[in-house]
RNA sequence: GCCGGGGUGGCGGAACGGGUGAGACGCGCCUGCCUUAAAAGCAGGUGUCCCUUCGUGGGGCGUGCGGGUUCGAGUCCCGCCCCCGGCCCCA
């Protein structure tokens, strides 16, 4: 027996897949049907960044080991993979290493390219894209300009998150604690223009098609936190100085008569028409402080304007103040106060001597204004409120809210946390957005013919604050599409979540160009029927790339209203249980692993150090574990290979473990996701194997073993079973396990007596409920415990046990 | 505060519609074999405590804590404790 050699064997079938062109999938040709059902696995495609790391490792073994398996069981499978080249973090690598980025980016592109051919992963290759390259950002801007059309792409100035370390916009989802996602750095609130898309229109739709697909429920739960539906009314105040209307935004209207005053968000737009140095001074200082800051203020702040606003209940007249604890982002920015019910308000009240009026009573409770009532309790009813008094509180909500309706004063109303969608940066490396500004002609769209519109090069594209773009003179100044006369580009360019908001669209049909996609493609393989990746992208990709889809749904370009039919949340790996990632500067690649070891055992060790939807420790032990193992195989089969007489199986014990371990592996590969219990599995059948290798039995064993290891172990499974004389592992149907071989010959059952174990009883399977309890009574220890009594009752679970109740 | 997910040996983890003896599989550790030696490999042992005429012997306790349902609970119910993650001046 020649000795196992994982690099060897690894880039020899590595080369025969290729040239077999083993995974490439090509799309059903016109007027024919595949008659496999079709599959569509996916995962995250990566930001080529940098090197492939051991989470890469772990996603990207799972969707091998997920297509491998579907497709040896009769579906047809699309596994496409790409690389999301363009933005920060390419741009910050390339910032870094000191060249442009697309010399980076596409140096990095080639070497991930290499690791992941080297991992065995089975890909079409012929669907490949990369999100920087022109043929796939000019769909993008096509697809850019419907949305413009359909006024789903607009441009607003909105106070924004300015990153001053990376000097770009970023997403109110890219903040984490007042702080910059990406590089850490406090992030400062500026007022500026923006390209936004309209993704509140979609707010509820992306809320009940939830229900429609099969997520973890931790992944629906932190959408649904993210989107924020709330229902409650919107109420009018009048701001009787200024003679204006303000809305407010409340869940609780039936605490309307204990507002006791009125406060507006410092960035409110009626705020700069108050004429007071004093709001003046206050609004500055709180510009100044930044976000964390305003967040983390223990006392609230907050200054009297002079103004008042009158309740539209009883037409009292509240004081007026504007105060950094109310946000302008969320609702209205604006607020009625009511102290008695609202921590905040209640806090507020306290620093500025403001009254409190409880409005709302719990049963058998006195009014106590000393404290805020905020909590909710059964049989609460209203007091202080006029003609409602009395009336339980959700009913006398309603019954306000009513009441000013019919006025003219309120309405229900049903308020989103989630914002447009903030999609431009002040960044060079991104797709442009298509758009020329006239002086003439307004905000003008390119032509769909003059797309894409080029990224062009450039000598310095750090961010100085301007777009790098606006000082590319020759690239900026163009002729206005619709008048002619001198105009400039846009220079903003898109976020990179637009680019990863279409691609799993564009893999359908990838080398399309006439249009983004061809709908017939996209419609046979979506929706996406395994997506594989991490919950790190569980807000923000994953909501973005659902309303993408909704929106390109209404415009007839797909039939489907969900993308991702399938979530699976792969964990973290770990290391000393600290999260590997970059920032924590713990990252281990797989190149020197493979290089040591093997890309069969490294896969085989990433599934098999726990379930993968959890977070895992990494450990190079567990490796050396799994070459072990694989070297164990190696051997074990060859010995087969070399001895053991072809020809049926004789059913023997060791036959009854391959079919157990079919059956086993089947369901814990296909139905419940559990890589690592299958991979147990195999290893006892190889244990067992391995003290018999000599019969017929055994070389059927051997063949189990490679096969059912097949998707995880590929390379080293089809060579073993060139040796057991067989070809083409990976288009052998999977096997079956027979249902007459799963049972073991014997089986142990339980006798107890009062539920405790007294005896057992070697029996067939099969052995009937009325045999086994007279075996079981004939037994001496039983008759022993028994002692010469009846058993009351008698509970016989076939094939298990037998227990006497006494 | 609200929401989601978890607590099982020295470690990672099994036990998948309550059905035996929990702890599969692997790591680590211990003993032995092979070897001049090492590596690799092979065989066996490994929750815990007690009794033992040491026998492939007997028994108690064990799945975060306290109750409960059941002939039978890691699994179901009630009440706690702790850990991880998400959204939070969200009006």
């Amino acid at each position: 027996m020649d000795r196992y050699d994982a690099q060897q064997i690894e880039s020899k079938w590595q080369q025969v897949w290729a040239d077999a062109h083993a995974f490439e999938v090509p799309n059903p040709a016109p007027g024919e049907t595949d008659l496999r059902p079709k599959s569509y696995v996916l995962e995250q495609l990566p930001y080529p960044s940098g090197t492939l790391h051991m989470g890469h490792m772990l996603v990207y073994t799972i969707g091998d080991v997920v297509t491998r398996f579907r497709a040896r069981n009769g579906l047809n499978v699309l596994h496409p993979q790409g690389f999301d080249s363009f933005g920060l973090p390419a741009e910050n690598a390339a910032l870094n290493a000191g060249g442009p980025p697309r010399e980076t980016t596409e140096r990095n592109i080639e070497h991930i390219k290499r690791s992941m051919r080297r991992a065995g992963w089975a890909y079409d290759w012929t669907r490949e894209l990369s999100t920087h390259k022109p043929d796939y950002y000019r769909w993008q801007q096509w697809q850019f300009l419907r949305f413009f059309e359909r006024g789903l792409a607009y441009r607003k100035g909105a106070p924004v998150k300015w990153c001053p370390n990376d000097q770009t916009v970023v997403a109110n989802e890219q903040v984490q604690d007042g702080r910059c996602e990406r590089c850490g750095a406090e992030v400062e609130s500026r007022l500026m223009e923006q390209w936004f898309f309209r993704i509140t229109d979609y707010a509820q739709a992306l809320l009940d098609d939830l229900d429609t697909v099969d997520w973890p429920e931790s992944i629906k739960a932190r959408q649904r936190n993210w989107i924020g539906r709330s229902e409650g009314a919107e109420i009018m105040f009048r701001i009787e100085e200024l003679g204006e209307d303000v809305p407010v935004f409340t869940t609780r209207p039936d605490t309307l008569h204990g507002a006791t005053f009125f406060v507006l968000a410092p960035e409110h737009e009626l705020v700069e028409r108050i004429d007071s140095e004093e709001v003046r001074d206050y609004v500055r200082r709180t510009g100044a402080k930044k976000t964390a800051e305003r967040a983390a203020a223990a006392e609230k702040t907050g200054v009297f304007t002079g103004l008042h606003a009158v309740n539209p209940v009883n037409g009292e007249r509240l004081p007026v103040y504007v105060a950094d604890y109310v946000l302008t982002d969320y609702g209205t920015g604006a607020i009625m106060a009511v102290p008695a019910h609202d921590q905040r308000d209640f806090d507020f009240a306290a620093a500025f001597e403001l009254p409190v009026r409880q409005v709302v009573k719990p049963p058998e409770a006195d009014v106590d204004e000393s404290v805020a009532y905020v909590e909710h309790a059964e049989g609460e009813v209203l007091v202080n409120s006029a003609e409602f008094d009395g009336l339980p509180a959700p009913e006398g909500g309603r019954r306000i809210v009513e009441k000013l309706e019919a006025e003219g004063r309120g309405r229900f109303a049903i308020n989103f946390r989630l914002r447009d969608w903030g999609f431009s940066r002040q960044r060079y490396w991104g797709s442009p957005i298509p758009i020329v500004y006239c002086d003439g002609c307004g905000i003008v769209p390119v032509q769909d013919e003059e797309l894409p519109v080029l990224l062009p090069e450039v000598e310095d594209y750090r961010p100085k604050g301007r777009p790098p773009l606006a000082q590319v003179e020759e690239w900026v100044n163009v002729p206005c599409p619709r008048c002619g006369r001198p105009a400039e580009r846009e220079t903003e360019t898109m976020d990179t979540f637009v680019d990863s908001s279409w691609y799993f669209l564009r893999y359908c049909d990838a080398r399309n160009d006439e249009a983004p996609f061809d709908r017939t493609a996209v419609d046979y393989w979506n929706p996406v029927d395994l997506y594989i990746g991490g919950v790190d992208h569980a807000t923000m990709h994953m909501i973005y790339a659902r309303f993408w889809v909704k929106v390109l749904n209404d415009m007839g370009m797909l039939g489907f209203r969900e993308p991702f039919a399938r979530f699976y949340s792969n964990g973290w790996v770990t290391v000393g249980k600290v999260k590997m990632s970059k920032r924590a500067g713990n990252v281990v690649g797989p190149d020197h692993f493979i290089e040591r070891y093997g890309a069969d055992a490294c896969r085989l060790n990433i599934l098999f150090l726990g379930p993968a939807n959890e977070d895992m420790e990494w450990t190079e032990t567990s490796v050396e574990a799994m070459a072990r193992f694989v070297r164990r195989l190696w051997r074990v089969v060859n010995e087969v290979a070399e001895q053991a007489p072809s020809g049926p199986p004789e059913s023997g014990e060791l036959a009854r473990k391959a079919h157990r371990t079919i059956a086993k592996a089947t369901d814990d590969i296909g139905r419940r996701y559990a890589f690592n219990t299958a991979i147990s599995a195999v290893m006892e059948l190889v244990n067992e194997l391995s003290r018999d290798t000599g019969g017929r039995d055994a070389r059927f064993a051997a063949e189990t073993a490679v096969s059912v290891i097949q998707p995880y172990a590929p390379h080293v499974a089809e060579e073993l079973w060139e040796r057991l004389g067989h070809e083409r592992l990976w288009e052998q149907p999977w096997p079956a396990a027979d249902p007459a071989l799963l049972e073991v010959d014997t089986v142990e059952v339980v006798v107890q007596v009062n539920g405790r174990i007294r005896d057992r009883l070697h029996v067939a399977p099969d052995t009937s409920d009325e045999e086994l309890v007279a075996l079981a009574r004939r037994s001496e220890k039983v008759q022993a415990y028994l002692d010469g009594g009846e058993a009351a009752r008698t509970v016989v679970v076939p094939g298990k046990l037998v227990n006497f109740v006494t």
